[in-house]
DNA sequence: GTATAAACTTTGTCATGCCTAAGTTTTGTT
DNA sequence: AACAAAACTTAGGCATGACAAAGTTTATAC
């Protein structure tokens, strides 16, 4: 049985090293609020057991057997969150902190209860990805709302952030997964970006927007303004997450 | 806040000087599986920070303080138990040892939130009282199986063990909490005690017969046979503890 | 290209909580 | 009462995982 502290590090390796290619001491000791000496010691640690590869100067990478143990944490915490938001209902900005707590404590056996109870669910309560017992995860086909382009309507999907504070923001202009918008307008130099979503018209910033995953609908017939120089991924549309 | 390792040896102080008046540094230590070396060094800790006096060669007593911490973590743990049972259905014999790791993890804010979402329950899946927040307790007036006349009926209100060997076995007998029954014979000698439950009739030794509460039904005028040498508590009829 | 800053590692220390081995107190037996 | 056994404590040690301080490597600036 692995230790608390060791998980966290390998989530925190996994994290950082699907941005960039490597995880660095520094971002990981700021990540779980630890020193870098603390960090260094710990990589050493992971690397000696088989889990991770250290070069030294130049960060952490997970070996095969660190990234599966990576992913059966995510797959936990991500269960443990669609739990608690199904059973006693909590907001999605109140599931991260007590999912990080219990992600170490629950039994393989109840993880795979909740899986059951949840009816074998795909994502999150923030969209994001539930790996399988395997690993594998579902490939989620969507935009950064920040890169979509004007006339373009959607489906929030996922959003990136687990900052309560963010997430609330989002709540209060009355985003949440499922929710429906359509780009009004974007100012230049990065500047806001005013949607509709429902009855509602407002306005956004790009660091947020950035955060807000969005399948984009098909053009439809009626004549819209294109804007090619948008790149986007592709546009599949996918059902969102079930609530309660 | 207190490291799993201490609310641990509180938790096991608090039982075993419920039924003596004292526990006894051989008790902690099988009751915790660690050595007497350690207990006696957790004591000392406990004592110096005001949860449990320390009497050399005599064992520990709570303080309480220390009894405020330990009714707390019963709380959490038969919320934890309710709220297992009640949302993925596990069984008795299956709860104890999941309640018994997360009791450490879960936070204030989601045992509350338990609470609420069982309905303020008063008693956890065993029928063991649950205290509240101030830490008092629904006393229970209930009889041990063991003391009961021939004669008497009854309901189950409780057990006392939680090994899951013992719980299967009262599943098998079709004993749970809320099972009505009858006493149809008591052999003398310790022997077995013959049950009706519901439509079938059992025998049950003396050991598992003193683990099992039962609350008794007053006599009806219909001619029964007494048996005034039992002494008995008292037979308030008490509602069983509500399952979903 | 050299100096300085930033990132990183090494070394030694500390707290927690466990252990073994050895010594002490209490209890039970005769 | 005296001895042996059981219960208990003390002393010393070890693993884990954190830290600070000091030294090393890499990146950045000029």
């Amino acid at each position: 049985m692995l230790s608390a502290s060791i998980e966290d590090y390998i989530k925190a390796i996994y994290a950082l090293q699907t941005d960039r290619e490597t995880a660095s001491t520094k971002r990981i000791a700021e990540r779980l609020g630890v020193k870098m000496a603390s960090v260094t010691g710990m990589i050493k640690h992971l690397a000696a057991e088989g889990y991770a590869k250290h070069k030294p100067y130049r960060g952490a990478v997970l070996t095969e057997r660190g990234k599966r143990v990576a992913l059966g944490m995510i797959r936990r915490h991500r269960l443990i969150e669609l739990f608690l938001a199904s059973t006693l209902g909590l907001s999605w900005d109140e599931l991260h902190a007590d999912a990080e707590l219990l992600e170490h404590a629950v039994s393989d056996r109840l993880i795979e209860r909740m899986f059951e109870y949840l009816g074998r669910p795909q994502f999150d309560p923030h969209g994001s990805p539930i790996p399988s017992r395997d690993g594998s995860m579902t490939p989620r086909h969507s935009s950064r709302l920040d890169e979509l382009a004007l006339g373009d309507t959607g489906k929030v999907v996922a959003v990136s952030g687990r900052d309560p504070e963010f997430l609330r923001y989002l709540t209060d202009l009355n985003l949440r997964i499922g929710s429906k918008i359509l780009v009004r307008d974007r100012a230049p130099f990065n500047g806001p970006i005013t949607l509709r979503v429902g009855s509602r018209t407002i306005a956004i910033g790009h660091e947020a927007a950035a955060r807000i995953r969005v399948s984009v609908d098909a053009p439809t017939k009626g004549a819209r303004k294109p804007k090619p120089e948008v790149k986007r991924g592709s546009r599949t549309s996918r059902r969102a997450h079930k609530r309660r």
